[in-house]
DNA sequence: AAACTATGTCAACATTGCTGACGTATATTA
DNA sequence: TAATATACGTCAGCAATGTTGACATAGTTT
């Protein structure tokens, strides 16, 4: 019985382990958000509006209905945010080549700017995080949080993601 | 030169390495969050109701402070929450033992059974990362978690998150 | 021409964070 | 013991960011 457990249920499965890795995810996650809202905050803007400049930035013609399946928002959500970042000169807006009824979305000068300033930080943040840890823990990192997204669209994110 | 470069930037510190762990993390955070959310709509809680029951949960008689400084939100937002669960009977208060001004939380039998119920989701999901993964992977995905945690806090969070 | 699609907008509302002010019970210190 | 500090609660108001629903406009597809 014991051993059928354990087959069943090694280690790294007891329910304690995976307690451990749901919170630690909660931490990280505390921790590293906490770092771009004061940069954000000067310039009145928050999270979302991070959000919206880091795929956009990473995702340059990105069109509005794209940017919505990434963050999983509503658009009426989203416009609020976007039309704060146009109104501020950190985005800017170009008619679709292929479908004219879409929007691409470009960071200008500024936004670039923003985005650099913060992913800065924030990669400053984890580029200790992956030194201290080493190169086969980052695999393992990205194994996992990979396994954790969602099995649909899995593939197209690991793809999307690795296409820089 | 270009030794020199990749001294101190290895493969793995690449900056589209950072931002491809910094979009994962993203995106694992969005997935894995949305689960309990359908289950907590039925009660007519959200995500703050289920962090603590789930952290009064994890570490019984904990104290109004110290969940506090584990969420990192204001005794306000915290109130509104914690007062709503008492109300609906998923968490009780007790005097403080050694000192009398604090309150005391516990998890009611029904508050166990929810706090179980989205648990179950949860860990459902991570454990079926952690098998695809494996035990090396999700050794690194700690690792690496770990280390996005706010250096001061670190260990008291390590201590915590083990001692059960 | 009709139907569908991409986007925007108006309005209302919920959740969850925040600040500031003030009260009460208890503990600690001078 | 009196003064001060601490743990917690509560009231009131506000901000950010999410939601739904309804409707408009331009452009695409059938």
């Amino acid at each position: 019985m014991s051993d059928l457990k354990s087959l069943a249920n090694p280690l790294f499965l007891r329910e304690d382990e995976l307690r451990q890795g749901i919170e630690l995810l909660f931490y990280a996650y505390r921790d590293f958000t906490r770092g771009p809202d004061e940069i954000l905050a000067r310039y009145n803007f928050g999270r979302a509006h991070h959000r919206a400049l880091h795929f956009i930035g990473g995702h340059p013609g990105i069109t509005v209905a794209e940017l919505l399946a990434i963050l999983r928002i509503t658009k009426q959500s989203l416009s609020r945010v976007l039309s704060a970042l146009i109104e501020g000169g950190f985005v800017r807006q170009q008619q679709g080549t292929r479908d004219r009824r879409q929007r691409q979305l470009f960071l200008t000068e500024q936004g670039k700017n923003l985005e650099r300033q913060i992913a800065t930080v924030q990669q400053a943040k984890v580029a200790e995080a992956y030194r201290e840890a080493g190169a086969e823990a980052v695999a393992g990192y990205r194994k996992v949080l990979a396994g954790l997204i969602d099995e649909q669209d899995r593939a197209a994110i690991l793809r999307s993601i690795q296409r820089r």
